[in-house]
DNA sequence: GACTATTATGCAACTTGTTGCATAGTGGTC
DNA sequence: GACCACTATGCAACAAGTTGCATAATAGTC
């Protein structure tokens, strides 16, 4: 399970609370790990009963006290040993191509439609991704491990949305002859 | 959840037991949905609460009784009403990429090992699909819905896997001068 | 004055997915 | 004769992910 491990690597950056994780879920590290609310605060828990993070309340007023997270050596310890064991890569899990997969029982005009949804939103989400590369990601040193790495991140991203923009625009090709 | 919906897929071809089921979630659905034992088992008691599959007790002799399942019209109704419904398309989670995007705090040489038996699975994915391109797919009508749709959800593990391919081969000569 | 968004945390219930185990006969290998 | 793989199903427990709700103050808009 990676949630706790995405977790320490953004406080391994600096210390954090619930909340502020949530918003980092939404943008950089949700990128390549998902996680909504619920999870983080369940998480957070389990990460301070393991001592894996430390925490202190900061009083507010006016608003819902806080609290904030820090990574701890122990946490730190973890993140390096986890980072040595290799996973099973994810595997694909997708219901559109289940839907192709099985065209002629099912409703063949909304999965055209479907595809031609998906080629939008991964076009979006490449322009974004080359608007992060062109801003973050310009001229910055080849040599510092994690400039690279986030470098790195953000070109499979890139690569991800590519290859699936070229996929979809090939799909609605050959679907078109066949639809009426 | 499509779990329910790739066991009705595969109904809708031939009707099939559980072990079955299980064996293609190892291979041809499975490229695009996996599952195991347990889960489909489970699963096809729900859709038989449903009455999208009717199912019927093979006795056999030496070894265990099998129960074999097939698609109700109520079955294929869902599946056609199911096509029908968008769904968001699934978010990239791969523990990987959290690795690189924290890779001055963890294990850089452990990762780009990782990187390279990703290549090497992701190359032997390739020539699976290719394998099965040159020979199910070599010189079929491109007029049928129900090929067409296999062959789409063929190119796209194809250009999946292409993808990853190269990123990896980029990461790796991207890595290799940060590394003693 | 009502509404919506933002900050901030969390419970409860539910669905999905994973792991380990159990049963039980057939057939092949060492 | 012991061990393993294959066929065939399933329970139980747990881990992970989702959905809906609740609280509570501030600030801005219509």
């Amino acid at each position: 399970m990676a949630l706790a491990e995405a977790i320490l690597v953004c406080l391994a950056e600096e210390p954090l609370t619930g909340y502020e994780l949530a918003k980092s879920f939404d943008t950089s590290i949700g990128f390549f790990w998902r996680a909504d609310h619920q999870q983080i605060y369940r998480e957070l828990k389990r990460l301070r009963e393991n001592d894996w993070v430390s925490d202190e309340l900061v009083v507010q007023q006016g608003r819902p006290n806080k609290r904030r997270y820090s990574i701890t050596a122990a946490g730190r310890a973890h993140l390096m040993e986890w980072s040595q064991q290799s996973q099973t890569p994810p595997p694909i899990k997708d219901d559109l191509l289940v839907k192709l997969y099985s065209l002629a029982d099912v409703d063949a005009m909304a999965v055209r439609e479907q595809i031609a949804d998906r080629l939008a939103g991964h076009r979006d989400r490449l322009r974004l991704y080359q608007r992060i590369a062109d801003t973050i990601y310009r001229d910055v040193p080849d040599d510092d491990p994690a400039t690279v790495g986030r470098l790195l991140g953000l070109r499979a991203g890139l690569a991800y949305e590519r290859a699936w923009i070229r996929w979809c625009t090939d799909a609605l090709q050959r679907l078109d002859p066949l639809l009426p």
